[in-house]
DNA sequence: CGCTCGTGTTTACGGCGTTAACATCTGTCG
DNA sequence: CGACAGATGTTAACGCCGTAAACACGAGCG
């Protein structure tokens, strides 16, 4: 095997999306791209399709990745959010997801894309999921309506989504940010109960 | 002047955006590019810069007019809806603005593109504008809280948006969609009123 | 040792945004 | 009317982009 031996590289697929990652947080969504990522790599770019089908595969690889970093954000505040009830957990979730998409705008950007190709691994920290399990816990015990479940799932995601995206874009001010996130956000506890 | 005489265009502005929204509603943000653009309009693309400063500067005026046609859709919504009590409205806009990013989705990926550059005119039909005096009717007579007004709004956006981004990315069956917007908004006018 | 295959290279093509230099049309002033 | 000037078009070129074809190196296996 042996890492490097100065013609193959040795793990190139992995080397690639850890390059793809850095150019997200400098350059946000323009920097990823073929040519760049391989350059970071100190490789040619038509190396990256032995390893990808296409551009878009490597750049939606890089997107998975920056979900999963956020995922991995989510769970932690989860972690130090045990014990509490169902629907405080799920407000630090949703803080977290916004925390993430202020402090990261441009991973950000990767992560709120859509998604063209399939993630490979669907094992991994997972929002939805995440989101779908504390939600399932305001269910009445014996007795699950799925429709209730999706509908508070969808606001959940929706209201954090959306919050994020027009406060990046549109409210610069981070004090006015944390009154407006506090003030949605507590009225959209009031909907998840309702 | 005289329109048309076989060089000069005479209004190659307007129709540049006009092929714009053309060629968003046929192939969505890919197609909507200055030589493009430009070759739809009969011209090189180097005479998009007589009229705008930078292609995004173009592709923006492009994205300002998506969202007037959104707007005019929404307006129209709630003109079908006079004399209803506010929440009522407020909820009919937000099936509007989603009904309109799940119809014309490649027109609304323009809509929800960052805004590069600030709008030509202001005194447009604004989606803003419209939600913050329907929810200022929310207010009780005599002292507006400019807080609960901007924590409103900002939950009926970002509900809507995210909603609209959600369903359209990940949910493709017509029914489901409809259940999760009838659930959610439910859910937003409980959080709205609260 | 030598074959094969995985993985890298170089080169080239067409499309993109953008600029510079040039051409034409139109409106205005003498 | 005629010439000049400025607005608005043209072509040609540059560098970056994704991608494909043809080639080269290196590792592992017979």
């Amino acid at each position: 095997m042996s890492t490097r031996s100065g013609y193959h590289h040795g793990a190139l697929r992995d080397a690639l999306v850890d390059a793809g990652e850095a150019l997200a947080r400098a350059d946000g969504l323009e920097g990823v791209t073929v040519r760049r990522i391989a350059a970071a790599c100190g490789v040619s770019a038509a190396a990256v399709y032995r390893h990808f089908p296409s551009g878009d595969h490597l750049i939606a690889a890089v997107a998975q990745r920056a979900r999963e970093i956020m995922a991995r954000d989510m769970f932690a505040r989860l972690d130090s959010a045990a014990g509490k009830p169902a629907i405080d957990r799920l407000r630090e979730v949703g803080e977290s997801y916004i925390a993430f998409a202020l402090a990261e705008p441009r991973l950000f950007s990767l992560v709120s894309m859509p998604m063209t190709a399939p993630p490979d691994r669907l094992d991994d920290p997972n929002a939805a999921d995440l989101v779908r399990d504390i939600v399932l816990e305001l269910e009445p015990p014996g007795e699950v309506d799925e429709q209730r479940v999706s509908s508070r799932m969808m606001l959940a995601q929706a209201s954090a989504h959306g919050l994020a995206v027009i406060l990046r874009d549109f409210v610069p001010d981070a004090q006015a940010r944390e009154m407006l996130i506090a003030g949605v956000l507590d009225r959209v506890g009031v909907g998840l109960e309702a």
